[in-house]
DNA sequence: ATTATATATGAGCATATGTTCATGTGTTAA
DNA sequence: TTAACACATGAACATATGCTCATATATAAT
């Protein structure tokens, strides 16, 4: 057995089990059915990836201190509209942020109290390392 | 003006200032002053683009609850060793997980408190939406 | 020494991502 | 109605990503 997928019908004949190098039979069981729910890990994956670039992060940033409209949000981050507009629409399909629209204006805010605190708990990681 | 770069030198002449529907100058002006470090929203997305992969999170996941070699990682993740080797190593340069060799299996473990706030917030910011 | 085990890694490939360019939609002003 | 403004969006293109396959390295067992 080189590459092939493993199996949770392999545990029992995985001589690697029981070994003190490794976790016993029941833990691997147990976590195993504890185990994050697929859809769960995939939609913690997709939070986080509406947060894994650097313009989406700026423009959360710039929408921490205040609610701003699209063209505002272009001087802060000196980047095209259309660029900004398509990232917005991310961080809105992400429900990240939220519109409201005044005549011919959209001003755009965070639509969500926790990003405040994963952008510190972040900032925290990143001076610990 | 349609498409180009809005730079700073340009918001003196910006119509949208001070119209009701927009920030003042001085409020931009502030927010560009006190903005994130360019390269601090770098590592701040690299963090997350780090936790942005449904694998990643999974594995995160399993050291939460126990340190465990990458054999064990790839029974309860149901992957092949190349893939999780792979995304061990994503996460090792990260600073996100830590090795620690006995013999030849090496145990991977969550490097920093952090990330287990990170997911407890993301968790919450899934369920109100 | 030879073989087996545990993990790491480079190459390749299909798909995803972020920006630009051009253009579309909706609202206000003249 | 026409023009101007604010924003949205599809297509295209270059780069990045995540997996597989094959193979390398390191340690242990025979």
């Amino acid at each position: 057995m080189t590459q092939e997928t493993l199996r949770e019908d392999m545990m029992d004949e995985c001589g690697h089990d029981g070994a003190d190098s490794a976790a016993p039979h029941d833990t691997l069981v147990r976590i195993k059915e504890n185990f994050v729910d697929d859809s769960t890990a995939v939609d913690m994956a997709e939070m986080f990836k509406a947060l894994g670039d650097p313009t989406r992060v700026r423009l959360i940033y710039a929408m921490l201190q205040k609610e701003l409209c699209v063209h505002d949000l272009c001087i802060v981050l000196d980047m095209t509209q259309s660029a900004v507009s398509h990232q917005l629409r991310y961080l809105r399909n992400t429900r990240i942020v939220k519109r409201k629209k005044v005549g011919k204006t959209v001003f755009y805010s965070l639509d969500d109290r926790h990003v405040e605190e994963i952008f510190a708990q972040t900032l925290q990681h990143l001076k610990h390392g």
